[in-house]
DNA sequence: ATATTAAAAGAGTTAAAGGTCTTTTATTAT
DNA sequence: ATAATAAAAGACCTTTAACTCTTTTAATAT
């Protein structure tokens, strides 16, 4: 569904998300770990984040990532679209570029509802709508 | 969603099924240029659905790829696990292995919703259920 | 000013997916 | 029997995603 580096970016978004109520920037190392995630792939992630203005970054001491205010209303949406493209949004499960209305997929109509299920959730959730049941420890963004 | 090959094997099996239908064998030069697929890749994906017992081959002259009445009802689900594996019935889009209901990922509930959909799809669809949308141009499985 | 901290930049590596090519084996029509 | 046909088998190549490593740049605390 998602590319690893997208899966990353998402989690370490709702991480900083999380974080940045507190005012403070969370640094690569801290994010590596409470994803599980490799430090320098993260490092990538963030970085391409940082270009396309999703995440602010600082160098130096007390450095790392935070979000804005108008940030943590990054929709999931965004991100995928950022790391991903936008072919979840409108390509074919079967793999053809021109299926649509006029000459479908075997599949279409019924794909097309699981589509826009999965664009509904996307555009409807914020990096920062979980920040709390994250604190609370009632939702997850690593393993064991 | 799903790998490039697991996408042509959909395709072909919805092409094996509607040619079946006709009592012949249909061979792999024909099955790539009626999915616009590469030939040698096809073959190769044949194969291994072949040794999985999901489609019937016969070598030699009017030899090729056929299936059995009861291979007929193939779903696309159990395509899909022959050759992706189980990962799209059970897996978080997030990445995390011991994603569940005791401990979520943010998107746990509503991607749960989601995946019912996507399986419920799959499990639905026989390869032969469009034989005759196919033969009369109403679907298609390749692009152009 | 300098040392330290931490991200940016970019080259390099590895593994897996996607795809090709050649040889072998089985079948059948003559 | 033999030639022709077509899949099976398996080695090989290519591309991309995933991941790592090293060096550079910027910021700040002393």
């Amino acid at each position: 569904m998602f590319s690893q580096s997208c899966k990353y970016a998402i989690r370490a978004m709702f991480l900083i998300a999380q974080r940045s109520n507190e005012g403070k920037f969370i640094g690569i190392k801290e994010i590596a770990e409470g994803l599980d995630a490799p430090q320098p792939f993260i490092a990538k992630i963030l970085q391409d984040l940082s270009k396309k203005t999703m995440v602010i970054s600082a160098k130096g001491p007390n450095g790392g990532f935070m979000l804005s205010e108008s940030q943590r209303h990054t929709t999931l949406l965004d991100i995928v679209v950022a790391v991903d493209g936008n072919k979840i949004i409108n390509s074919c499960c079967l793999g053809l570029r021109d299926c649509n209305e006029k000459s479908p997929c075997p599949v279409h109509d019924e794909y097309k509802l699981i589509r826009k299920k999965i664009n509904s959730m996307l555009s409807t959730t914020q990096v920062s709508d979980y920040n709390d049941e994250l604190s609370m420890s009632k939702l997850f963004l690593k393993d064991k």
